[in-house]
DNA sequence: TTCCTGCGGTACCAAGTATA
DNA sequence: TATACTTGGTACCGCAGGAA
């Protein structure tokens, strides 16, 4: 069931209960002590095999899943190992799955949610916390990395005498995947490198401010694949933003319609990114005037895709109360508009 | 007439959850 | 940890409206 005002209308709530259980913060004041205690970088690199696909989807649009939380994982462990590690220093696990300073820690999630009775943690009994959901949902993440699959892979485990897996035990690969040589491509921290085709940056407050754990999967995918567009052709980007049509974004990306045009209108609403605009607006513009902008300024020829720039300075602003606003918003939108088609209709 | 965008509905299936 | 069941996000399709 995907209808907008429900999806919409889900995700509000998921919202609302991260914000009200106190987890967004928690994460993120996780992820600010891993900065502060560490390297302070600036911008977290990541290598852009991760985004490119050859003959089957990238790795990145691999991990665009409806559930869980592996692509988000790996990026906070791309965040959590540049704060820790210099560039080409080997990754190896410095942080426990679960309890104070643990992976957990730095992941949000809303707990679980019982469509009957319409409440959280209905029932719990016992050892079903938030700690424990969290732990679950990390573990998930580790296998869906793994099962990745082959030289895909993005994390490997060793196994116990059973065969069962060590989780704690983890290994990071580099974003090109585990490799097809008997010795992993266990992950070490990229250089920032001027070739466009190589590394894309991170601002660290895509982490800091929370961002990473709110976005869906999709809207990260979009993300990525604008900052790696941007890199390609900056002159482009900031005369007359950066596009994609289908068919390349199928075959260079894997990234398909609905995610890619669902994730532009998604991250446009949250000030992420914005129709093109001319280079000649100062910097100083007041925003009422900014305002002008949130509409298309160039007038789009037929079968022409929409321009884009991406807007750092969004970033800096509280995600989840931003999302809220502007999800918020929305529902209200959808809520006009299911009751004029029904007006319309009767 | 063509073909786009946007919306709504449905099927599929990965991930979450409960339980043994 | 394995298994069965549930949940809900994505992919896909069809339709309406609109522009050329």
């Amino acid at each position: 069931m995907a209808d907008a005002r429900e999806t919409n209308a889900r995700r509000l709530r998921r919202l609302t209960q991260m914000r009200k259980n106190d987890s967004i913060t928690g994460a993120c004041r996780a992820l600010q002590g891993i900065w502060e205690t560490g390297r302070k970088p600036e911008a977290i690199v990541l290598r852009s095999t991760l985004l490119q696909a050859s003959e089957e989807r990238s790795r990145l649009t691999r991990l665009v899943l409806p559930k869980g939380i592996a692509l988000r994982f790996y990026l906070l462990a791309a965040f959590e190992a540049q704060c820790r590690l210099n560039v080409g220093e080997e990754w190896e696990n410095a942080l426990p799955l679960s309890g104070r300073g643990s992976w957990s820690d730095i992941v949000a999630i809303d707990g679980a949610y019982d469509t009957d009775s319409a409440t959280y943690m209905h029932g719990t009994v016992g050892i079903r916390k938030l700690e424990n959901l969290r732990l679950q949902q990390i573990k998930g993440a580790l296998r869906t990395l793994e099962e990745l699959g082959g030289e895909h892979a993005l994390v490997t485990m060793p196994r116990g005498k059973s065969g069962q897996r060590e989780y704690k035990n983890f290994l990071l690969m580099n974003e090109s995947g585990r490799g097809g040589n008997q010795t992993p491509d266990v992950y070490t921290v990229p250089a920032r490198h001027w070739a466009a085709a190589k590394t894309i940056a991170i601002p660290a407050a895509f982490f800091l401010k929370g961002w990473i754990q709110v976005l869906n999967p999709s809207e990260v995918a979009t993300w990525l694949i604008l900052r790696m567009l941007r890199k390609w052709a900056p002159n482009k980007h900031t005369t007359s933003g950066v596009y994609l049509y289908g068919q390349a974004r199928l075959e260079t990306f894997g990234l398909r319609d609905d995610a890619w045009e669902d994730g532009c209108q998604r991250l446009r609403e949250f000030g992420l990114i914005r129709f093109a605009q001319p280079p000649d607006i100062p910097p100083g513009t007041p925003s009422e005037l900014k305002v002008v902008f949130s509409q298309p300024t160039r007038l789009r020829r037929r079968y022409e895709p929409h321009h884009w720039q991406v807007t750092d300075e969004g970033l800096n602003e509280d995600a989840a109360k931003r999302l809220d606003q502007e999800l918020t918003l929305r529902q209200q939108e959808l809520e006009t508009a299911a009751r004029h088609r029904a007006q319309k209709r009767s």
